[in-house]
DNA sequence: GGAGTTTTTAACTGCATGGTTCACAATACG
DNA sequence: CGTATTGTGAACCATGCAGTTAAAAACTCC
């Protein structure tokens, strides 16, 4: 973060940059890509029609950045969840819940960007976005179960990447239900569950059919 | 199944009726809802633009049409999977399997219709239908658990309810990695994974299989 | 073969949208 | 105080789209 202390010499902008990306962040989790338009960015996010394509470029532009400013706030807070120090059934649940409540947050559009909007938009950089966050995410709890192992939580043979991908698939369809309107009680009791399903203690070997 | 045994008056029609809503199912399926135009849907029904209107209506109802179809088809092979003469692990196992191998279909569009296009229509009656198919899912997963019990494939404690919803959970996590471009035989080991991770007797659970 | 009925082909209309342009307003610098 | 520089607001234009209409074509019934 490199702060430019030479002030700009024009008229100075009526709008915060990293806002309007904000707003633009809700306009597309409500409509969709395809479903906005540009006058809608433009309403939501209190920008004139020229500055934003000045400023921001056209609404694939936009979006790619809308999408990184997300799941790099999306990654922060699930590193934090599953990092925190407590046992790793904990950080589990709390990654899991975590996503619900974004996902459910009242005010917002339900549902989760990276998982119900981006898969539909046709665009090579916004697929290879996604695998890269999607594989992201997978990592990162696979990561987590790896310390649950040096911890003692889950024994050493623990199949830390199936396991791993089976969070995130139980994730996306926390998501997908907090979409469809699944009320955020029910799906945090589901996230609990969840995180004690891939965690609970197996009888004999932890990989089925060895 | 009623035949209509009296011959239509006019000029008969130059498409099949069935065989135009498959094609649009496929129209649907590759450019979302919101990116398609009917005109997309004339080139790719094989209708003239009139025709469409006069016998499917506009494009939502269409939708509508193509949805309850593909609803119908896919539940049609879930029962026929899950309720066929073998054990309750195979059922599962082929249950997931086949929603993958429907995902991964070449010549077809990735993904499914109706976990990856419907939801992001903003419309109350498609919202209201896949709610409705999404809890007919699970209903029908926890209906052949509770099979299950009777076999003694699973204890009698087997929480069945929580169990089906966290199976279609995976099923939908599985299909948008599907959509994402995961090859399918990873897919497919990761189906049998995500049924062992449900079925495998838990430490301290009662079996009844001695 | 002719009349009536239905589908198809092609063209048309009106509206929303994406992207651009232009005159004007606001601020920094000399 | 004037000028250069940048942002803003509103109007503008071509395009694409949904939905309709008019006439030709294909078929059945008489």
């Amino acid at each position: 973060m490199v702060h430019n202390t030479t002030k700009p010499r024009g008229r100075p902008r009526s709008f915060d940059e990293a806002e309007a990306l904000e707003k633009a962040t809700q306009v597309f989790w409500s409509k969709g890509y395809d479903g906005v338009t540009i006058d809608d960015l433009v309403a939501g996010m209190g920008v004139g029609r020229p500055s934003l394509y000045a400023v921001f470029g056209d609404k694939r532009t936009i979006f790619l950045r809308v999408l990184r400013a997300y799941a790099a706030a999306k990654g922060a807070r699930a590193t934090q969840a599953l990092f925190a120090p407590q046992p790793l059934r904990d950080s589990l649940a709390d990654f899991l819940k975590h996503d619900v409540e974004s996902a459910t947050q009242k005010g917002s559009a339900r549902g989760c960007l990276l998982v119900c909007v981006a898969p539909l938009v046709n665009d090579a950089e916004v697929q290879g976005f996604l695998q890269s966050a999607v594989a992201g995410g997978a990592a990162m709890v696979e990561r987590r179960f790896r310390d649950g192992i040096s911890a003692g939580d889950i024994p050493p043979d623990f199949p830390v990447a199936v396991r791993a991908i089976q969070v995130t698939d139980l994730a996306r369809g926390l998501t997908m239900r907090a979409q469809l309107g699944t009320p955020r009680e029910t799906l945090l009791k589901d996230a609990e569950e969840a995180a004690d399903l891939v965690l609970l203690p197996r009888r004999g070997n932890a990989t089925p059919e060895g």
